[in-house]
DNA sequence: CGTGCAACGCCAAGTGCATTGTCATGGGCG
DNA sequence: CGCCCATGACAATGCACTTGGCGTTGCACG
């Protein structure tokens, strides 16, 4: 038959890519991937062992471009380049979800893994703190990072049905307190948000109030 | 048939939770609860109206046991309470990594929540931050919260099969990166440790970065 | 130019999942 | 006592990942 082609493993990670941006949260699937590019799902594990091996490329692959382009700069404050980092990384998952949740739980596997790690360590040799503190400073960065923005993104992931029915439970739950028994929940009901708007102004204020705390850590040294 | 019987809402919930503690990962399913059961999976939905919903409540149990049997206590440094509540939801969700997810998601429903939300209000209102600040402060802590337990949790969720996968190819990453394009990946790669390990470690001392910050804060005005 | 092998498309099946109808039943209410 | 509706049981639908087999094609190598 007529279609016959060889598929690069670039061109279904980018399809790949492309789907997730486009079709909204859980609908991704292998066949839909396949039907995309115009063949039959089983083709695709000639490529990948399994689903989760193809998300981690794909994962890896958006990471990757996410950081392209972009030349380790030497100059400039170390906090704002984590931060300007941060922030990329946050917005190129921000529209794929899904991968957001690969990367939070095996971080790191390719190229686009290792450009983070190794601008973040670049970083933090310029923050002060010794050689010999770098990892642990290291460690607790990416874990405060890759937690915000896997939950982060897992909040957009959801259909917007379940997402509504979340928020009116929310609002139940905090508007219809008893005030007896939740004195101050009652208080600041009105005042009180749910966990998904400001998502950006809470990701920046909690990476800066850390970041601040290694600085110090590094002046007091 | 013989079997014929009425489950009460919270048996099923009971079930649950415990299926969930013991079957390992996403091993999960209605099925396997209905079966454990000695029911069928239709059953369930005479009292939940989606697997969602069986899951929030579920959570919001799990949340509620956890919260039990402790008093809210006036007495006491008020950072060390949320620190205490913080461990506390932790390892009651550590168990159960599936439920983090959902609380993640959706934070909120019922009694449960309606406790953590009331303790750390309290905690705050004690802080000496401006009661007209206690809301950002608050939203800012349960962001910082909820995603540390979730990503830890889906950290421990994923089979173990795929876990050592994982582990594999981010030691392969580190320790297979070039000296030339990743110099302080390079320099740092024996000392790099993956995202699983010392999770709490790392949570607490996060935790305990913003709450400095916040009492900081608090001194200020 | 011919041959072989890797890779593709396609089909089918196996297993598991959530969810939805349909039917039967049994306990509570009049 | 007898009816009725909530609820349990069963079957079926639709979709998911994964595996295997089969016919066929394109590329590389001799």
């Amino acid at each position: 038959m007529a279609g016959r082609r060889r598929w690069s493993t670039e061109e279904i990670l980018d399809a790949a890519a492309e789907l997730l941006r486009t079709s909204d949260a859980d609908a991704f699937s292998l066949r839909k991937l396949a039907a995309a590019l115009g063949t039959d799902s089983s083709s695709l594990y000639r490529h990948f062992r399994s689903k989760t091996e193809l998300m981690r490329a794909v994962a890896d692959r958006v990471l990757f471009a996410a950081m392209d382009g972009r030349q380790v700069e030497s100059g400039g404050d170390w906090k704002q380049h984590i931060t300007a980092l941060a922030l990329r990384v946050r917005e190129a998952f921000g529209e794929q979800p899904q991968l957001a949740a690969v990367w939070g739980r095996y971080a790191s596997s390719g190229a686009g893994s290792r450009m983070v790690m190794e601008e973040v360590l670049q970083a933090l040799r310029k923050s002060g703190v010794p050689d010999a503190d770098v990892p642990v400073y290291y460690h607790r960065i990416v874990v405060l990072f890759s937690a915000l923005i896997a939950s982060e993104a897992s909040l957009v992931a959801s259909d917007s049905a379940e997402y509504e029915q979340g928020m009116e439970l929310f609002r139940v739950a905090v508007l219809g307190a008893d005030p007896e028994r939740f004195p101050a929940l009652a208080h600041f009901a009105r005042d009180i948000r749910p966990l998904g708007v400001d998502r950006r102004a809470a990701f920046e204020e909690i990476l800066a109030v850390q970041l601040a705390h290694i600085e110090a850590a590094g002046r007091v040294k």
